[in-house]
RNA sequence: GGCCCGUUAGCUCAAUCGGUAGAGCAGCGGACUCUUAAUCCGCAGGUUGUAGGUUCGAGUCCUACACGGGUCACCA
């Protein structure tokens, strides 16, 4: 920021909304004051630390209480502090990075009467510079003996209760930073979405992928069937809409020889929020040219099996009440077969097109499904879907789902494509690029008629995306996984809002 | 968007049939030099989400609204 563009200079030291304070913030803001005045920097500048708080939980409790003793390892740690008991002349607190949970002992017989003094003036949720010596306590506890201390910010609002932490789900999304500092366990959650989406860039860039970035902004929002978002660029004077998918520019990519190719970023779609949707999500999609689906399964294999060890050293691990296995090869089933076997429908009723529209229609009426398309998807989702639990790739679903994808090599009405079920989500989706200009013209034609029969998400007509195929598209197997719903599948977690740090709320007030 | 549930002190939660809104933690004052949910004594802290209504009297019953959660619809 320049400094034309500052605010008019307003109190930099305190909370905002003067009026609304409470009793503990008055007294914490009075603290703070005080502190000033005692000759304390308010907002220093850097921390010349020796360790980390985690640092030092990981490195040193081997150390016995004699060795501690004979070493005299000097240590200056900075933290929060999160929690205080004060003795008189003696008081013990507990520091934190985030992560780790470091304990100092401070005495005034040994930081001196002003130091000691000057200690009162902190608070829980303050951050703290702690200089001293290692020494382990009596119950064994590795602790700093403190000898000096730096106040590095304060906490001007009482933190939520230490032994419950921040339940309101509302406000632990509003403020997660409050969420991360009272409960540990949900920096650990966006630890492992961190992991599995570098261990996803590496697994890509070892196989000769290049990681590249394509519009968010586009003038016709394809590669997807859903609603978009619509923006407006100025200069241009044109409407352009957030992208529901990287897919038809990624093809262009490999158009032009970029044979292996992957992105990870995110998607926008205008539809509604529930526990596993949220209109900004993140999605690694990828393309090989002269590879097809099945190469695609097999890759998407090694990579779920992979990713697995790499997380849990295994290829079981929890998830809710069940038990994950991603042990090679998972299940493959063909989509009409799976859904006569978990709907309990004979496979000949579905040659009975009308009868099975009817079917659906009973199932979810409101839904009012026209096409035989649309029947299938609600008895899949209605009775598929739930009942999947250990990873199965689905398989050749009907084509007029999927406007992209190669029909099957065998069945001109399926598709060359299949869907990774896991724990009733959707994970991954896949399939046999369409290559033929003139098919996929026709294609995008049919999804035009569509859409004038008032289907707001069928896919879009691109020319140019057309037009691109023309200059040749080889063979080419293309996939999307979704990593947020793979980060709740790794971390445990029944919601996308616990792996979205910010996820979308309505604004408060 | 429909339906169901929730919203009480900074936080976590109580409050029976509609009858003076409580506790723990956190805070403030005091005691205490190995505590760790420290302990002990005392004190303070509330427009019960918002706006109306019923009633002698509403945290509690009714209506509307706001925000959140669940579910259904839509979607990945």
């Amino acid at each position: 920021m320049n400094d034309q563009n500052k605010p008019p200079n307003k109190e930099p030291s305190g909370p905002q909304d003067e009026l609304k304070k409470t009793d503990q913030e008055i007294a914490r803001k009075e603290k703070f004051q005080r502190l000033i005045l005692g000759g304390v920097d308010p907002f220093p500048h850097k921390v010349e630390k020796t360790h980390t708080a985690s640092e030092i939980v990981a490195q040193f409790p081997p150390l016995t209480k004699e060795e501690l003793e004979a070493n005299k390892i000097q240590v200056r740690v900075p933290g929060r502090i999160v929690s205080v008991r004060q003795m008189g002349r003696a008081t013990f607190f507990h520091i934190s990075d985030g992560r780790a949970k470091l304990q100092v002992y401070l005495r005034e017989d040994v930081a001196g009467p002003k130091a000691y003094e000057l200690f009162s003036l902190f608070d829980i949720g303050d951050w703290i510079d702690v200089k001293g010596v290692l020494f382990k306590t009596r119950t064994g506890e590795l602790t700093v003996l403190c000898d000096a201390f730096t106040f590095l910010a304060k906490c001007f609002h009482p933190l939520p209760e230490k032994w419950h932490g921040l339940q309101d789900v509302e406000l632990r999304y509003r403020r997660r930073y409050l969420d991360l500092i009272m409960n540990p366990e949900v920096g650990e959650v966006f630890r492992v979405r961190s992991a599995i989406v570098s261990f996803i860039r590496r697994f890509f860039d070892q196989r000769g992928y290049v990681e590249v970035e394509t519009p968010m902004m586009q003038a016709i929002p394809g590669g997807a069937l859903a609603r978009p978002f619509s923006t407006h660029h100025n200069a241009l004077d044109i409407d352009l809409y957030l992208r529901i998918a990287p897919e038809l520019y990624l093809k262009r990519l490999v158009v032009g020889g970029m044979d292996k190719v992957y992105e990870i970023n995110r998607n926008f779609r205008n539809e509604g929020i529930d526990s596993e949707h949220n209109p900004e999500f993140t999605m690694l999609e990828f393309y090989e040219a002269y590879c097809d689906y099945n190469d695609m399964m097999n890759l998407t294999e090694e990579l779920l099996c992979q990713l697995s060890r790499a997380l849990f050293g295994k290829e079981e691990f929890p998830y809710g009440e069940q038990t994950i296995s991603l042990s090679r090869p998972f299940r493959r089933v063909k989509f009409m077969e799976a859904l006569s076997q978990y709907s309990g429908l004979a496979p000949s009723r579905f040659d009975d097109r009308k009868g099975i529209i009817e079917f659906a229609a009973a199932l979810a009426p409101e839904k009012k499904p026209s096409t035989f398309g649309k029947a299938i998807d609600i008895i899949f989702d209605k009775h598929v879907k739930p009942q999947i639990v250990q990873p199965t790739f689905i398989i050749n679903p009907p084509k007029e789902v999927s406007p992209l994808a190669k029909a099957a090599k065998d069945n001109p009405d399926e598709a060359a494509r299949f869907e990774l079920m896991v724990a009733g989500m959707e994970i991954a989706n896949a399939f046999s690029e369409l290559t033929d200009p003139a098919e996929q013209r026709k294609r995008f034609e049919e999804q035009a008629e569509e859409r004038k029969k008032g289907d707001e998400e069928s896919h879009p007509v691109d020319m140019d995306y057309v037009q691109a195929l023309e200059y040749g598209l080889p063979p080419t197997g293309g996939e999307g996984i979704g990593i947020d719903r793979l980060a709740m599948l790794f971390a445990n977690r029944k919601s996308i809002r616990e792996v979205i740090l910010f996820p979308l709320l309505r604004p408060k007030e």
